[in-house]
DNA sequence: TCCCTTGGTCACATTGAGGGAACCACCATG
DNA sequence: CATGGTGGTTCCCTCAATGTGACCAAGGGA
């Protein structure tokens, strides 16, 4: 890529996507928001990630301030994961993409089909 | 990964962010609403997309029922793309996010250098 | 005594996304 | 005649994302 940033406000909108592109990154979100608080292998077992992925991840929206993270320097160790405030903001935008998905998905299977029926007759013809 | 459909939810979502995930598709939306018609080399030259991955996003979006494909079959070729009104409203999330964005980008910033200062010093102690 | 649990990290292996360049047909223009 | 522009496609290669499995420390329970 020679220049993404032709628009300049896309340039901010994808800061913003390439962290919302990252499935996982979501998904803790909503996790989060669901369950308030959640311990690190509560979130591996509700989500089915890799341990590396989880901690990756975490690590991620901890650094961006999404998440907070709070250490029990219990043994064995206890790590309780929360939504910060402006990770609770966060999802508001997500959820109106989530919205949009559920409107419009059923839509888009069928624009789907119709244009792969139109390209295999094409193939056919 | 094992399991992604955890939560049902999440599934659906998923399948939205992983098109808005590939910041192509959506840099291609937000160009189109912008300029209502554009040829293929005039988003080319406006994304700095590679010509491979422009064809293969404005296909995935066109499939998904999100741009209309209009061909010319004049010498040389002419094609303009245009979003559909499902690509029109698809929009509004994006720019729901593009909003968020906006507004806390700057505390993400901090919120990392905060981070990073604290990492670095735990690595100096 | 031995293994399990917790929250990670590290060292790979895989694999899929994306870029780059070449090629195509066809005409216009220099 | 050679070159360029249009809209693609196809092959190749690279790099980043992601998963897998091992390992760790320290204590509790069988």
């Amino acid at each position: 890529m020679v220049e993404t940033a032709q628009c300049p406000d896309c340039k901010r909108i994808n800061e913003v996507l390439s962290r919302v592109g990252d499935r996982w990154s979501v998904l803790v979100v909503i996790s989060l928001s669901q369950y308030e608080t959640l311990r690190f292998n509560e979130l591996k077992r509700h989500l089915g990630i890799s341990q590396r992925m989880l901690s990756l991840t975490l690590r991620e929206l901890e650094r961006d301030g999404l998440v907070q993270r709070k250490h029990y320097p219990t043994i064995p160790p206890k790590v309780e994961y929360r939504l910060t405030k402006m990770g609770q903001s966060f999802r508001e935008p997500v959820k109106a993409l989530g919205l949009w998905a559920l409107d419009n998905l059923g839509t888009i299977d069928k624009a789907r089909e119709k244009y792969d029926a139109a390209a295999s007759d094409a193939v056919s013809a």
